[in-house]
RNA sequence: UCCCCAGUAGCUCAGUUGGUUAGAGCGGUGGACUGUUAAUCCAUGUGUCGUUGGUUCGAAUCCAACCUGGGGAGCCA
């Protein structure tokens, strides 16, 4: 009787991937390790083992005769979840469903679940909002392992197609102490004791007495830090963790969430809003590729536009529209609104719905929104009430990019600080980068869950992060 | 934070003009059958009916508050 742990030096280990994909003569002998799906049993005197290791979405059928010594003792007994490591020789499936598998010549037991009753992972169908309550378990579902690989390989595809571009990753600091970004609630960043907290004179909180000698929080973005880089560089972008402190309770927000942001010197808003074009294709086409499994699964069980709609994506053109053209389109479409359309007001969620999902049916790039609902940092146009500022929205999901043109030109940036009482002196390296060589440059943010919810169809962006952190939620 | 909906078996849900012993499917378990593949067939167990309080002779069912989840809105990525 030998023991995986000592023998395993000697063994030829495989992942499922490999296998199924036929990368192993008929007849090799080698290791697979994972966890059982499902197990039958056939009164041929074998049993039927799908193993899954996460390396693709499908499963290996090892096939257990009963002429193994612990056939009765443990491999009837196996259930949903257990754990083996399989010897055995890569055969041609006589049954249908797969083209090989594992003939078994030795199967180790190597954790056992305890009461198969209480796994709360059973071979069947569970609501995504029970399986959120397990999220150290649900990674063993179908649904999980399969966004866990689109969106590694998301992730991947965004770097190298930065990478072939010529762009540098920056990384922008997560603790900030600035806390003017203007972009939502912060969490604070504190050692001071909650309990006893130095007090100035005015009863006011001592923060000098604190880690950082001044208040800090999580970053919102890393926008502005960013634009340093891009302002020496050129061609950057940050893929890092975003924090926001909001009560937002929907399917698409997140209090920890991360985001893309690339920042491009000497470039124009029409210059971005192509990057975000190039660069969702580029991602779009790279998951289609790559994923083809994971898709298959996604179209099947979840969104059944999920593939069809990437490739159309791919292959079109991006609708580009000004926010004053979509005003008008709004205005004259025979659809009634909740909420009235007025030029200079934003657009409601149900006007951003209306464009994407009716009007044009794909994702489609808003440009140039008054200036009056866009934050102070959005370089002006030249009419005096618009800024060049970008949005796009994306059927199911809404915006899952928002960008703009950054002003460069420090008159004008003074004045919309002053226009919206935003101290000067906080911004004072982010105005020297107006004072000393300014130049011309621009950027926006993606929101990666919002992406991978897009591409997966999945509803709920608490089901595309492995440990979702919203308002009163940050077990695990 | 606001509006709407839901909370009954391990899971998904049915069950309300208030009435005795609370129902199904799936999963689990036992068996039959089978190169099976979320197999099929037979058998089988399981319940503080979200919590607290109220109305009532009597509450899963009606009322109130609270908790949790979902959908929508706002904030945004």
């Amino acid at each position: 009787m030998f023991n995986y742990v000592s023998w395993r030096a000697f063994m030829t280990f495989a992942v499922v991937k490999d296998i199924l994909a036929g990368k192993f003569a008929v007849g090799d002998t080698l290791v697979v390790r994972g966890w059982v799906r499902t197990r039958r049993d056939s009164k041929a005197g074998i049993s039927f083992i799908n193993v899954h290791d996460g390396s693709c979405f499908d499963a290996v059928q090892v096939v257990a005769p009963n002429t193994l010594p612990n056939y009765e003792a443990e491999i009837q007994k196996l259930t949903t979840g257990c754990s083996v490591a399989v010897t055995g020789s890569v055969v041609a499936s006589a049954g249908q469903g797969q083209d090989f598998e594992l003939q078994v010549s030795h199967l180790e037991v190597l954790g056992w679940v305890e009461d198969p009753d209480t796994y709360p992972m059973a071979p069947k169908r569970h609501s995504m909002e029970y399986l959120r309550e397990f999220a150290h378990l649900r990674p063993r579902t179908n649904v999980a392992g399969a966004v866990t690989r689109v969106r590694h390989c998301l992730a991947q595809a965004v770097h190298r197609f930065f990478h072939e571009r010529g762009f540098y990753w920056i990384s922008t600091p997560i603790i900030t102490t600035s806390d003017a970004e203007g972009a939502g609630e912060l969490f604070r960043v504190s050692t001071l004791d909650l309990m006893n907290l130095p007090k100035n004179q005015d009863g006011s909180v001592n923060f000098k007495e604190d880690f950082f000698g001044k208040e800090a929080f999580l970053t919102v973005s890393g926008q502005l830090n960013v634009e340093t880089y891009a302002c020496a560089l050129s061609n950057v972008y940050t893929f890092g963790p975003t924090f926001r402190a909001e009560n937002s309770n929907t399917s698409r927000h997140l209090a920890e969430f991360w985001m893309i942001e690339p920042e491009v010197a000497f470039a124009d808003l029409d210059d971005v809003a192509k990057l975000a074009e190039d660069m969702l294709k580029y991602v779009f086409k790279a998951v289609l590729e790559e994923r083809a499994d994971d898709m298959s699964f996604f179209a099947e069980r979840i969104h059944k536009d999920a593939i069809t709609r990437l490739q159309q994506v791919v292959e079109n053109d991006f609708v580009h529209m000004d926010y004053t053209d979509a005003v008008e389109i709004l205005k004259n479409c025979d659809k009634t609104f909740e909420y009235p359309v007025e030029w200079g007001t934003d657009l409601q969620s149900e006007h951003e719905r209306y464009l994407a999902e009716e009007h044009v049916g794909a994702p489609i790039i808003l440009k140039n929104y008054p200036r009056d609902i866009k934050a102070f940092y959005m370089r002006q146009n030249s009419d005096g009430k618009t800024v060049a500022a970008m949005d796009v929205l994306t059927p199911g999901i809404g915006e899952i990019i928002g960008g703009s043109a950054r002003e460069e030109r420090l008159d004008l940036l003074d004045r919309r600080l002053a226009e919206m009482n935003l101290p000067k002196e906080e911004y004072s390296w982010y105005r020297d980068l107006r004072r000393y060589g300014t130049v011309p440059h621009a950027g926006f943010g993606l929101g990666f869950e919002r992406l991978v919810a897009y591409v997966t169809g999945m509803q709920n962006i608490r089901d595309v992060i492995p440990f979702p952190r919203s308002p009163n939620n940050a077990d695990f």
